[in-house]
DNA sequence: CGGTATCCCTACTGATACTG
DNA sequence: CAGTATCAGTAGGGATACCG
């Protein structure tokens, strides 16, 4: 899975923590509060197995905690940041900063690629 | 491949350009100046077919540059970081930074510093 | 509601070999 | 040196069904 040469760099450390398919939604989701496993599969919108897994994940990491509740005869689960995770919230906003404009710039390029287009000679 | 679900996260769209398995050795590498395609192929650890498929979806997003050189009768392809691949920068640092700190963390018995449970109702 | 268990399947990885 | 071509193996995602 690791090659040892991957271990040495910080920023595939963090990107094992966040990254992935489904994590930065997961994460984006909770930075504006505590949601429901079920707040977050419709959010998400990935299978309840995958979201499992990648909550299981981000827990083992300390990121996020979990936490069963009782409404009445209801029950439950909230996500949230722990202390810890929210540690993560200035790195996912200069992330989410960056492709924000990353995006914004691809919508521009659109018009003007035409100078790799040319034949040789 | 991408659900429209995932499109709106721009953290997502970061992670897109700089995530994977690969990537981020690359950028790390590039932090400290030019290399070439050898230079990479040995720093980072990969196959060829890998590293060049990598740097074509680097190119592609404007990250780095190639220039290909002569020097002699030797020919060197050099990548780089484009003048808008440098903005990026700041957010591997971040996230470098950020990811270090994990690390540290994760040697460390951490059993005093726990910051959640507790508080159900 | 909040999950686990199972199975399938594709997309990506990576070794090797070859070209310019 | 700097790549491309080919091909096999596999990890991970998705659908579905089922349990507390």
């Amino acid at each position: 899975m690791d090659t040892d040469k991957m271990r040495d760099c910080p920023v595939m450390a963090t990107i094992e923590v966040i990254g992935g398919k489904w994590k930065p939604r997961i994460l984006w989701r909770l930075r504006d509060g505590p949601a429901t496993f079920g707040d977050l599969r419709r959010y998400v919108g990935v299978s309840e197995k995958v979201l499992s897994e990648n909550l299981a994940a981000l827990q083992r990491d300390g990121i996020v905690s979990r936490q069963p509740l009782k409404e009445g005869d209801m029950v439950y689960v909230e996500y949230g940041y722990t202390c810890y995770g929210r540690s993560l919230v200035p790195v996912l906003d200069a992330m989410g900063g960056w492709g924000l404009g990353h995006d914004a710039r691809k919508s521009e390029r659109s018009d003007s690629d035409l100078d790799d287009i040319r034949r040789v000679s």
